[in-house]
DNA sequence: GTCTATATTCTGATAGAC
DNA sequence: GTCTATCAGAATATAGAC
């Protein structure tokens, strides 16, 4: 009996593809701006022309769809492999650093993540639930240290992401605010009232 | 000697035409997304066609241009008839808020004033000019009260940009992170050894 | 599942009459 | 300075052969 291992091998296939088409579009979004993503250079990129998309997504959204899913998974599973110290000053900053990183390491990304840039798009349920995930996540973290109300896990959540911004917006590759999460978790921590060690010195 | 009278009048109809396209254009970011405007909606909006547009404006980038010089004057003007306390932290309240709420106030706004949402796009330097006004008048309200240091700038424009980003993001329209600021600037004034009072009690 | 061919619509931009 | 007419091209998407 081959009709299962056949449809297995056909659904591997399809996935693979599917992959191809998201990495390619992740490639030309990366270089030319999410905004600028089309449906011929996506093709083009995997050696395709571009109706026979429409065998793999029924539309240009639902590419965008399969991306904005994608990255937050990635997200996700970051989260899940990063071990978080025992000690609340250096886990935030283990967290914020992890977060920041990620998101600094691709715009188009971040913008697809984060901002409506793209007039039509809204991801789906679907799409939408690692993100949700990733905020649970959080604030499991966040609790395990003594943050538990939404008035501290959302300060938390805006400065770094505030970081992410300035850091994209006015130097890109660089580390001009990179370098100042630990004096921002040190910050944080106090105006929550975590316990010590200071990360820096008090000067 | 009618020559410079309506030499004047002209300019200024020139002015008034100018003036509103780039409203027209406002318009429709504000309702369909500032990466989805178009010339043609833009002249339909003020009873043209969207050929005349180019007698005032060159290029469709050169209305991006002209809304991104336009975006930043507003906030520049504000800034400039924004009486501001002589407390430190009153003086820092004030000014995260009027940061706040101006940019809260129009996403579209936001997006072409901070992030490079548009694929071609890039201010001319003329445009850019009162960006630059804004950040050395800001630069010049912190000296005035003891913040001087490029870090100590740093930390107020990503953290006061992180609660514009997340109230625009996951609470538009509300107050989630807007009724957070007082106590923001208090954990950052602290953190640069602002003298009291604070803004908030110590629960 | 991929192709060619094509529909449909929209885009920014230009030429030239008035 | 605004118009009509139009260009040249790009976009997403569909139909139907193979």
């Amino acid at each position: 009996m081959t009709a299962l291992p056949n449809r297995d091998r056909r659904a591997e296939r399809r996935e693979a593809t599917r992959r191809e088409i998201l990495d390619a579009a992740w490639e030309i979004a990366r270089s030319e701006g999410i905004a600028a993503l089309t449906l011929r250079a996506v093709a083009e990129r995997i050696g395709m022309r571009s109706p026979s998309l429409y065998s793999h997504f029924e539309s240009k959204n639902a590419i965008y769809d399969g991306m904005f899913g994608q990255a937050w998974q990635q997200l996700l599973a970051l989260q899940q492999a990063t071990p978080l110290p025992r000690s609340p000053r250096r886990r935030l900053l283990v967290i914020a650093q992890g977060f920041f990183d990620f998101s600094v390491a691709d715009l188009a990304r971040y913008q697809l993540m984060n901002q409506r840039t793209i007039p039509d798009f809204e991801p789906s349920e679907e799409a939408y639930a690692p993100s949700l995930e990733v905020m649970a996540h959080l604030r499991q973290d966040l609790a395990e240290i003594g943050i538990t109300t939404q008035a501290d896990v959302d300060l938390n959540t805006a400065i770094v992401a505030g970081f992410v911004d300035q850091q994209l917006a006015n130097d890109p590759g660089g580390e001009r605010w990179r370098r100042q999460l630990p004096r921002l978790i040190d910050m944080y921590a106090d105006a929550v009232r975590l316990p010590g060690p200071r990360l820096r010195r008090t000067t």
